[in-house]
RNA sequence: GCCGAGAUAGCUCAGUUGGUAGAGCACACGACUGAAAAUCGUGCGGUCGCCAGUUCGAAUCUGGCUCUCGGCA
């Protein structure tokens, strides 16, 4: 199994990958790719690309549905489990570094410390009293896992909140990943060719309609989905809404997408063994060079042959 | 030319009765255990338009100058 990670062109890199591995198959690592209907902004790929190689992951749930890490393990993992009773290889490709770790390397998600109602309450307590209650709360029910935490995150106070009230002092549950070997490979650009292509990318997304379909989006669906928090569709709706003009959405879509590259990278800088590729001419080149090894080791010979 | 308003961080702006400056955004760095394209933390950054005056002390008060915006001619 391959990971794929960051940077623009990571799904083309990651089809041309698959079409010279014998029986491989791409599996999204990419949190908003499981939104049916968002498929410009998401650059979700096209029946083309879907074509090229199998993919799975992508149009898993409605807008408006519940989507975790958790559920997106499960879909993982069933579609992994496909590609390995198919003989082939499963290369994740995206730039959700919680979704790659989930299964790269397993998270302790227990089946028993999550509950929809209870963090609904616990939502509306935030939104009502404030954050402080909720740590004062945590502190007494967890001291350990309070001590542990960046008490100044909502998210992060309401979940662990959530977690210990529902299992209290017990131990989190094994982590349960992909259990086969794993190849990281990470895609990077410097600087200025990063933002440049993410200006383009984001002119693309406006030219080939973006408007049109959060204007599809925005008639089935309330505006403030947690989905809809993605990048380019906050921006499209101002835009339909008449809060900003089109320029200003781009340079805001932009500046966003930007800090989310940066933040993409923060993390994976901390995610060990991850072999960095340049993106451009030369990258498909170089991932063939470094899996070739890897595929010996693991005792595959899909290199083959392959063009 | 006259009247009025304004000039404070890269940008948009706060700054109470004078005690050598803050926020948001941007930028850099980091965290991340069920919303993760989310959420949060840290840091960098200002001779407060210029000159003079009053005062122990001026972003703050006074005078002059420069520039910007609006209105009137």
């Amino acid at each position: 199994m391959v990971a794929g990670a960051t940077a623009t062109g990571k799904t083309r890199l990651g089809i041309a990958l698959a079409q010279g591995l014998r029986g491989a198959e791409i599996v999204s690592a990419d949190s908003r790719q499981v939104y049916r209907g968002m498929d410009i902004a998401t650059a979700k790929p096209t029946p083309a690309e879907r074509a090229a190689a199998p993919h799975h992951g992508l149009d898993l749930v409605e807008p408006d549905e519940r989507f975790t890490v958790a559920d997106y393990r499960e879909a993982a993992l069933e579609a992994l489990a496909g590609i390995a009773d198919r003989g082939g290889i499963g290369l994740l490709v995206g730039g959700t570094g919680l979704y790659l770790r989930t299964i790269a390397r397993g998270l302790p998600l227990g089946h028993h410390d999550s509950d929809h109602e209870l963090r609904a309450q616990l939502e509306a307590r935030l939104e009502r009293d404030g954050l402080d209650p909720l740590v004062a709360e945590l502190r007494a029910l967890d001291p350990d896992g309070a001590a542990a935490l960046d008490l100044h995150n909502p998210r992060r106070v309401v979940r662990a909140l959530e977690r210990a009230t529902l299992t209290g002092h017990a131990a989190p549950p094994e982590p349960e990943g992909y259990p086969a070997p794993v190849l990281w490979l990470g895609l990077r650009l410097d600087d200025a060719e990063h933002r440049r292509r993410i200006e383009s990318r984001i002119d693309e997304h406006f030219a080939t309609g973006l408007l049109d379909e959060a204007e599809r989006l925005r008639a089935r669906y309330p505006e403030d989905l947690r989905a809809f928090s993605a990048m380019g569709y906050r921006e499209a709706f101002d835009v339909l809404a008449g809060r900003a003009d089109p320029e200003s959405a781009k340079a805001t879509d932009a500046a966003r997408t930007w800090s989310y590259a940066r933040r993409q990278r923060t993390w994976f800088r901390s995610e060990p063994g991850i072999t960095w590729i340049e993106a451009g001419e030369g990258s498909l080149a170089a991932a063939r060079t470094t899996i070739a090894p890897w595929l010996e080791e693991i005792g595959r010979d899909d290199y083959a042959g392959a063009g």
